[in-house]
DNA sequence: GCTTGACCTTGCCATCATGGGAAGGTCGAC
DNA sequence: GTCGACCTTCCCATGATGGCAAGGTCAAGC
């Protein structure tokens, strides 16, 4: 199978299939001898692999390290929770940013008339809010 | 006022200031004989702008839109609010998507055990859990 | 056999906001 | 005069992905 037919199964493009290949989380495959690569089931499961974990958000690093325990008969299932605990630790630390950037946003355009006059509480918000951050 | 100080009391990098300058936000101050650029409290107060317009997680095109209405006096309020009403429904997208990844990793966490053993819900949901998207 | 179109190859550039570093000029204090 | 702190410009890197270009390959149809 070349690799716009595992790229198809898998649903990763070919282009991130050959990125994948050269960040060393996919196995370099054979190759034809017009040097076109040769995939199998092994590796459109992988990928599979790959894009569910990044679905979820994981890093490629990650990612790597995902792939390493999957492929290890003896892991350790305390190893593979730690990464996804921290990934969940990470994802609620972005979610809350976020979240704290939306409630100052709501508040804003809540006492913005958004009309066409030019007073604007959103505009006195970002221009007046204090000095620099450790000042 | 150099730059140093500047980007002291705006809390911007001097490395950002420069940037901003390049991207046509700050607009290009006077220099000494040397080439240090000079700056006042208009452009330190430029300057906290733009850093709590990314502190709420603006982008550099809309802190253009926003610099360029908050610079005109006859703007219409109505504008500035479509600006932050599009960037808080991009937030809500942005942690909808997180929190389902949460969602989903916290499933499989539960699941799993933790422990010295091999077997892993997480990994075998990585693995298992359907084929390309739309296929 | 030749053409055509779909596919493959590698490699470079772009995103977005930011930091790092190099190489060199300037300024103030001692 | 020297030293350290500051400034200048320019290039490179991030992370995951897309786009494009130039060129090779393959299968199908004529």
């Amino acid at each position: 199978m070349n690799i716009g037919e595992a790229a198809a199964r898998s649903g990763v493009s070919a282009k991130m299939v050959r990125h994948y290949e050269s960040l060393g989380l996919l196995p370099a495959v054979a190759r034809t001898d017009a040097g076109y690569r040769q995939y199998g089931e092994r590796e459109v499961h992988t990928l599979r692999f790959i894009r569910r974990a990044r679905d979820l958000g994981f890093s490629m690093a990650e990612i790597a390290g995902l792939l390493a325990l999957w492929q290890k008969p003896d892991r350790a299932s305390g190893d593979v929770k730690r990464i996804a605990e921290a990934h969940i630790a990470d994802l609620d630390r972005r979610i809350d940013e976020m979240t704290a950037m939306k409630r100052t946003l709501e508040t804003l355009v809540h006492c913005c008339h958004g009309d066409h006059r030019p007073d604007c509480p959103i505009l006195d918000g970002l221009a007046e809010a204090g000095g620099p951050p450790q000042a």
